[in-house]
DNA sequence: CGTCACCTTGACTGTAATCAAACATGGTGG
DNA sequence: CCACCATGTTTGATTACAGTCAAGGTGACG
């Protein structure tokens, strides 16, 4: 699945103080699907995003699957304080990366490199940040406030396009959201016939927002229920007024 | 409800790197319930537990609350890379900490304290993976591998004592959990009538484990059911007896 | 044009939530 | 010492939100 495309050096700035040196970093490519490193794997490289996305994930022994996060162009992910990596990565489509080798933060010659663990300390603290609000969306929050959540980050993400892409499926949205594909998809026609978003094109992967302010409350709380007999939308239509 | 006991000077060793210099640890007592300090108040101290525990928790709007988690004798916590608390805490019950001025870590002067910065980078590394694994486990796994879990934790937390003692109460396990205080009581009957725990005194919270290989297994992966009507423990005992 | 992957929708089920009541505990003050 | 009350836990009955099972639709690609 790896598909090596080339080794020319790049020299990104921002990041050469993270490994301490001058970097030399390489281009690699992964196809669609493609593990990038898995979880309890030695931590050797940290990885930043030139084109495509990638999720971070943890496996339950009988397949359940909780995605921690989704990185888009531009983050660095892969970045650990120990020595392994405490995810599996996997390219949700092809994906172009910048990779480099992370000295070790923890390691006898630490002292040395001052900066670069701040910057891991930096990068460390949002992801800290990120999974703890995330704790509140999975533990109390109700599928419609998820779904509003999800796409309100992916929109502030993609600084809110006219168009959002998304590049991942329902089933990749359920995992990072604790939910069913099936749920995810009743959501989405919710939101569609309550006239917060509309799917642009013919696939359903492609989403305009109609009102961000909506969405925003919905995320944050929501008295919503989801009726899914009877009238369709006679207490969605009480929440959504809220 | 804050009752500042004293102010004498404590030297904790093994901390004083953390502030940067030889700090003076002040002792203070918080009361069953109060609250040690709020969500996005300015992260002005570090805490360290001498006696008693806390909770960290964020809030809903309407009140919904997600404990991130609980800090017992000898846990430092409060710890931040940024300006404000993240969470708020409170004592579970009455509570000593020692209490120190934490240094700014991305202040202007952070690279002349370069172990303080590797200290709190391992106690926010450590913070990290606590959370990543909880959201595996808020997202995708049922209330008795949750509960399950949650006993494991205490149990290695508190050094698997003959009888444990937890501090908390049940809406607070259920919080932590993402589950309401019922479900949280019925597992706990559960487990009872499974004979893999019993209960100590006539207080509930005394808990005394039989066998803590099952309670790891179940944790970790169950296809156990619970059974709210009919013969109690068909599916049970099925899925204990995995 | 057929297959495959992905998404939606419908019917029904089940786990955990909600609503409610009983019981235990522990502290307080009479 | 005990009655009383607030708090906390268990248990039962019922509900409901999201899950499961199943079918059908659509687009991509060979």
């Amino acid at each position: 699945m790896l598909d090596r495309v080339n080794f020319q050096t790049n020299k990104t700035g921002e990041l050469d103080l993270l490994i301490g040196e001058r970097a030399f970093w390489s281009d690699f490519r992964y196809l669609r699907g493609a593990e990038i490193f898995g979880e309890a794997e030695p931590a050797e490289y940290v990885y930043k995003i030139r084109s495509g996305s990638v999720r971070t994930f943890k496996l339950l022994p009988d397949g359940r699957r909780q995605i921690g996060a989704f990185h888009l162009p531009g983050d660095i992910f892969g970045v650990e304080s120990g020595e392994v990596y405490r995810f599996t990565a996997e390219a949700i489509e092809d994906t172009t990366v910048w990779i480099a080798k992370l000295r070790r933060i923890f390691g006898e010659c630490a002292d040395e490199n001052v900066p670069a663990s701040k910057d891991v300390l930096k990068l460390i603290a949002r992801s800290l940040q990120h999974a703890e609000n995330h704790l509140l969306l999975l533990g109390r929050q109700t599928s419609l406030e998820k779904v509003a959540a999800f796409l309100t980050e992916m929109d502030q993400r993609l600084h809110s396009p006219a168009v959002m892409i998304l590049p991942m499926g329902r089933r990749d949205i359920a995992d990072y959201l604790g939910l069913t594909i099936e749920t995810v998809s009743r959501v989405f026609s919710i939101l569609e016939r309550e006239r917060i978003l509309s799917f642009e094109g013919l696939r359903h992967r492609e989403i305009v927002l109609h009102s961000r302010a909506k969405l925003a409350r919905l995320a944050l709380f929501s008295e919503l229920k989801l009726e899914y007999r009877g009238s369709r939308d006679s207490n969605l239509a009480r929440g959504l007024a809220v």
